[in-house]
DNA sequence: AGAAACGTTGACGCTACGGCAAGGTCAAGC
DNA sequence: GCTTGACCTTGCCGTAGCGTCAACGTTTCT
């Protein structure tokens, strides 16, 4: 005579009596009638629309959706809705093949250290670096880690292509000099008698490429890759900058000649 | 000099504003030095972490796991992590292809009727019944669409079997007839005299397997399937559910026989 | 009769922010 | 000097689909 419960038709279709509850307050599942004591009781009807309304979820449609089929109630609007959700899946399926193919690229290198997943070219530049206790080289670090995680493979590769010539078996030691010199100068005045002398010294030792970046971020400033290089000098002393400006102007005049 | 603001670090890195604050809420990134106004002034160190932290988010990370490795910060921690997402991401791929397939399915079907999706065995099975006008077929049919819907594999092509022969072609004007007559006891009396030429006939017409169904549980109820035939009779009349009741003990008659 | 297992409504929690409100600050143009 | 517009600040509400109390009434079992 009787009908179900809410739990017995939970329990039926195999969902949750909150999960019911909600498709009421949502309008998927019409109320049915209560019982003397404010029970809801259910016919086999409200067990088959129920189940209904689980496949469609199951297949991924939102609750929105799925009241729209419901509400519409003619097999058209249910095609398109599946349609286009095949799209979606299809979408997330790339989507989640490409997060799978970038997680295996990273977990093949071994190369996991804790402060950033770089390439294996910008590793091997990463490692020429000073370790510790330089901050321009710190900043350099940075410097390059950032544009390896932010820039384009394009950018990676102009940078890689940059600095390469740094990372030549020679240039090592005299960079790791350089960089001494350079952090001497954190605290110096602009007009300090070390700035002339370094600049020639640093001058003569950046590729030329990097050269004609320097140059010609100096005489017009706010042009492409400015970012990087403001960003550069927001973190040095006045009397680095100095450096660094002398150097290109020394470098421009190399060039004329 | 100075560092960059909020809006500056957020284009840099490709992120909101918004996205930018709510890391820092969440202790992703530290809040960096204010600027007499207020402002946060932002230095490079901080666009490294925000790309890293993106970069992870990007990778399908939690902000809660990302959290969780930048303070254990070790990259132990981090294989793990990446390992354990990996697996998941496999676990997602697996179930938006299986969604898809059903989807496929569903769709190869053009038989997207709007009141339920069901497979072409049981499709056949429904259009053999009355369409319209029988509360008792009605209650057959929402039953079979139920059991469609929620049964295992196994179970459907059990209920497929039983209905079967039902569905014969001799069959269906027959059992059109019984359904008229069913129906027309939905107000009767349990003694009305209808009630026992309409149980012999329909125990004529019940198939043997169906009857051995039918039996078992008349003598156990509560055993497996009881649910199912007492949601049956949970919508029927008692007049009704005499006639099964007085069909089932004649089937048990004849088996004994 | 008391406890366990149901039922009821209502409200907060979760993710990763987006969007809006209601203001304060700053550079540029009139 | 004043306006305009583009920034910045904090804070709160909304999202999807329920899970999980809370606080309380009902039924059922022992």
């Amino acid at each position: 005579m009787g009908g179900m419960r809410i739990g017995e038709l939970a329990a039926l279709v195999g969902v949750s009596t909150r999960t019911v509850r909600h498709y009421h307050h949502l309008g998927l599942l019409p109320e049915p009638v209560r019982l003397a004591n404010g029970y809801r009781e259910y016919r086999l009807r409200d067990a088959v629309a129920l189940a209904r309304i689980r496949r469609l979820t199951e297949l991924g449609l939102s609750l929105d959706e799925i009241r729209d089929i419901l509400a519409d109630d003619q097999g058209r609007e249910l095609r398109e809705v599946l349609e286009e959700l095949d799209a979606d899946l299809a979408r997330q399926q790339e989507a989640i093949a490409v997060r799978r193919a970038r997680l295996a690229t990273l977990l093949a290198e071994a190369d996991l250290r804790p402060d950033s997943m770089v390439s294996p070219d910008m590793a091997a530049v990463l490692r020429d670096l000073p370790k510790a206790g330089s901050r321009i080289a710190e900043i350099d670090r940075e410097m390059l880690v950032l544009v390896s995680n932010l820039g384009e493979p394009a950018d990676q590769a102009q940078i890689l292509d940059l600095m390469r010539p740094l990372t030549e078996p020679g240039m090592l030691a005299q960079g790791h000099a350089l960089y001494e010199r350079l952090d001497a100068l954190a605290d110096a005045d602009v007009h300090d008698p070390l700035v002339g002398p370094l600049a020639a010294d640093l001058a003569a030792h950046i590729p030329d490429e990097m050269a004609a970046l320097m140059i010609a971020n100096l005489n017009t400033p706010g042009a492409a890759g400015a970012n990087w290089l403001e960003m550069l000098t927001d973190e040095m002393s006045p009397a680095q900058i100095e450096v660094f400006r002398s150097a290109t102007l020394i470098l421009q005049e190399q060039e004329r000649a």
